[in-house]
DNA sequence: TTGGCGACTTGACCTAGATCAAACGCGGCT
DNA sequence: AGCCGCGTTTGATCTAGGTCAAGTCGCCAA
């Protein structure tokens, strides 16, 4: 829990590198925050953000940690500045379900019990904002607009856990795929790069235990697509949409988010 | 739209009885509703109900009527105040996925876009309330513990729903079903009746698009876990729990939610 | 340059659960 | 009482996707 121990052991065992951890009030983080505009932050004007940098503590991870545990204490509430995770579920015996993948601006941890519910591993390298949960109501109760903000961020979460439900539970590979590679591609668009070339951080046994699949069949998948000329698979990390009605079509009523 | 035409009709022809629907602000129906307690509406106190009743339109639907159609303009916001209904989506070719089932107390139709991302069915007879959007956004700028709470309770609906896709994603057809009266037996808790038997008001079909299964496997699994002696079936609306330890140790992981 | 490692792909085979097809059973109606 | 209709159960068979087992590819280190 000390904010030492965040940084990530494996990796940085292979290559030792300082990380800039700004504990509490650095520089006012927030000013120059660049997920501030898409993420719950912008609730809060110019004028108080030294009242938000003062509660952040802007923390920094290696590719591969484990930030977040399930059944650890619900200690703080989290912004992601910059990087990618994963957020994930665990039976016993080892099988995993990834319910989704947070980027620059995704809020975690609004759980509401005292134990996180789910666990949380950086993609790549990691940004974030901690919030001591008793400092964001305090903040929630000083701008009302941040609360009205997290509401509908947690409404737009649910309708993506809606539609993440019709994916596993009613969907085959292919569509699963295809809806994936459609959701990336809307999800990549505020990040500047075009609509058509989607980038994966993730490994395909993430995209695997995303979708509910083994990582043979997503490979599999991915292989008949590009044979059947809908995408193509320039590297391991990014996939070109080529054809993307018969994607949108294969998907099954999945609606673009604009 | 209009509100005559909320009854259904299928069930209506067979058995024409007349149904209470009373529009806006008739005997204060807030101040005697059942299901307050438990639904978001405890965030107004007793002295300022006569402002949530005014607001709240009180409808009553029959089983088997669709009172939310996905696509739909997304007016209103619902509050269920008895009886039981379904949440589903559907693919183009008719399959279906149900993504929870609301009962007395549950709100419904947070949706962010214009309209309505799912659809609701009544299971059986049902009463709800219905707020305006606008009327409730006032409601909310007036309460900023009614906001608070529908935070709280987006936040254990997300819970759930993640909850949900590891059952989807990664779960046998045992272990679905396991989870499912397992989840149940604790839903029904503050309904008064044990722990120990189960109401399934829902048909097999609604049970099998629930946890992404086929009605047979439904029906199968019931049966194993009868003979295996860990439930009992004594009629197609009950189950009892009759080895909670086996049925959670199946489960895999299922946290009871006490 | 080679060798080793980890992530991915491909192939052969298997199985949980889907599909197709009868029964069964119960409640309502005549 | 007997029939009808619908929801459910049960049985036989099929298949999408899982499992197991080799490859293949790129990347880094020596």
């Amino acid at each position: 829990m000390k904010p030492e121990t965040v940084l990530s052991t494996r990796i940085v065992s292979q290559r030792p590198r300082p990380l800039v951890v700004e504990p509490g009030r650095a520089a006012d983080p927030c000013s120059t925050c660049d997920a501030r505009s898409e993420s719950v932050c912008a609730a809060i004007d110019e004028a108080h953000l030294e009242r938000l940098a003062a509660a952040a503590i802007v923390t920094e991870v290696e590719a591969g940690k484990t930030f977040i545990s399930e059944g650890d204490p619900a200690s703080d509430f989290y912004n992601i500045s910059s990087g990618s995770a994963k957020i994930y579920k665990l039976l016993p015996d080892g099988r995993r379900q990834i319910t989704g993948f947070a980027q620059s601006g995704v809020f975690l941890g609004l759980a509401v019990s005292d134990n996180y519910v789910f666990s949380a591993e950086a993609i790549t390298r990691l940004r974030f904002c901690r919030f001591p949960r008793r400092k964001l109501r305090m903040l929630m109760d000083d701008f009302p607009a941040l609360e009205k903000n997290l509401l509908q961020t947690a409404s737009n979460e649910l309708v993506a856990a809606q539609e993440q439900m019709l994916l596993l539970g009613r969907k085959t590979a292919r569509e699963r795929l295809a809806s994936f590679l459609l959701a990336r591609s809307d999800a990549g668009k505020p990040c500047g790069h075009g609509h058509d070339h989607v980038d994966l951080p993730m490994s395909r046994s993430d995209i695997a235990d995303y979708l509910g699949l083994t990582i043979e069949t997503v490979s599999r998948t991915f292989t008949r697509l590009k044979s059947e000329g809908l995408i193509a698979l320039p590297n391991n990390t990014r996939v070109n949409i080529l054809d993307r009605d018969g994607l949108t079509d294969l998907a099954g009523g999945y609606t673009s988010g604009d």
